[in-house]
Parts: C-alpha cells; structure tokens; sequence
DNA sequence: CGCCAAAGATAAC
DNA sequence: GTTATCTTTGGCG
C-alpha cells in the first residue's frame, strides 16, 4: 500500500449532488460534513438534487460562482493528497478571480519546477474551489485534467472566458 | 519493502 | 528542436 493505495476506488457514482452547468455537469461528492471532490460529467448527465444539507450548500455557491465568478468559495473542503500537492492547491487558491498565472510563477513562489506543479494541479480533486483553471502555460493555455486537447480544455477555455469580464 | 526507470497540464537555451 | 527540472507512478529485484 504505501503511496500506491490510496483513492482509487472513487468511481462510484455515489455523489451527493448533481448539477448543471453550461460547460458540464457538476458532481459532488461529500464526507460526512466535509467537501471531498467535485466530477464533471457530461453534458447531459441527469441532474440530482442535493441528499444533504452541505450538498445544497454546495450547490448554491457553485451556482452563485456561475452568476458570478468573483465569488470566493467559503467551504469545508477535505483535501487529500501528498503535503507537496497540498501547497500548490493552497497556491492557486490564492490566485484571484479573473486573473491567471504561469506554471512557471506558481513553481517559483513554491521553489520547485513548472511541470511538477502541473502534476499536482491535475490531481486536484475540486476544480473550481480550487481554481486549477487559473494556472495556464507561459505561451498559451496549457492543458486540463492531465491532457493538452479535447473536451477539457474546452472547459478551461470557458472558465477563463467566463472570469474574463 | 526499497530502488530504478519513464512520463507529464512546462520552460528556457 | 533539445535539454533542464521535480514529483508521481509503475515495475522489478
């Protein structure tokens, strides 16, 4: 077990929460009284609506970010993950709305290299609380979900797009 | 278990 | 176009 147990098993479709988003289809998890992970499934995806009440708490701050992307988020996210991902999470999530940083500047405030941040935001469990979408490459828009192309990325675009005005 | 080898959402020469 | 940099992961001894 070690480093190679860890969550694999987080495919079940368990979640607490489904909702729509016009880039996706948003699928929240909960622990207990914690935030744990935040899916997007395709477009289509039947909604569902919150089975707890920190789901609908959930719900109605994505919302209110999708109304507005100035909004911060003020919930009780459970990060797991190595302590090194942990402080690029931390880092991103100081980046404000609106605005974006390189791998590379996100790297050197942490001191380390530009790929492995790119790592480790890839293993970030909630996008959009922690803004991951915010991070893009120093020439373009960098990649998404561990891929440089396809739906993803299209996603990013839209967020960036939609924090943009 | 512990070690070696390869890959990745990059950046700089 | 090639090399540098750092973490994570998978395979093998």
């Amino acid at each position: 077990m070690s480093r190679s147990a860890r969550w694999r098993q987080a495919d079940r479709f368990d979640h607490q929460a489904r909702l729509a988003a016009p880039f996706a289809v948003l699928g929240v998890t909960t622990e207990e009284d914690w935030l744990v992970r935040i899916d997007y499934l395709p477009l289509g995806t039947p909604v569902l609506a919150p089975q707890s009440a920190l789901a609908r708490e959930v719900c109605e701050q994505l919302r209110a970010y999708l109304r507005d992307p100035r909004l911060r988020f003020d919930l009780p996210v459970r990060l797991s993950g190595t302590p090194f991902q942990q402080r690029v999470w931390e880092a991103v999530a100081a980046i404000p709305s609106g605005q974006t940083r390189s791998y590379a500047a996100v790297a050197k405030a942490l001191h380390t290299a530009p790929r492995a941040v790119g790592r480790a935001c890839g293993a970030n469990p909630v996008p959009l609380v922690v803004p991951c979408h915010r991070v893009v490459a120093a020439d373009g828009l960098g990649g998404f979900l561990h891929t440089r192309s396809g739906a993803p990325v299209a996603i990013k675009r839209w967020l960036l797009e939609h924090e943009r005005r």
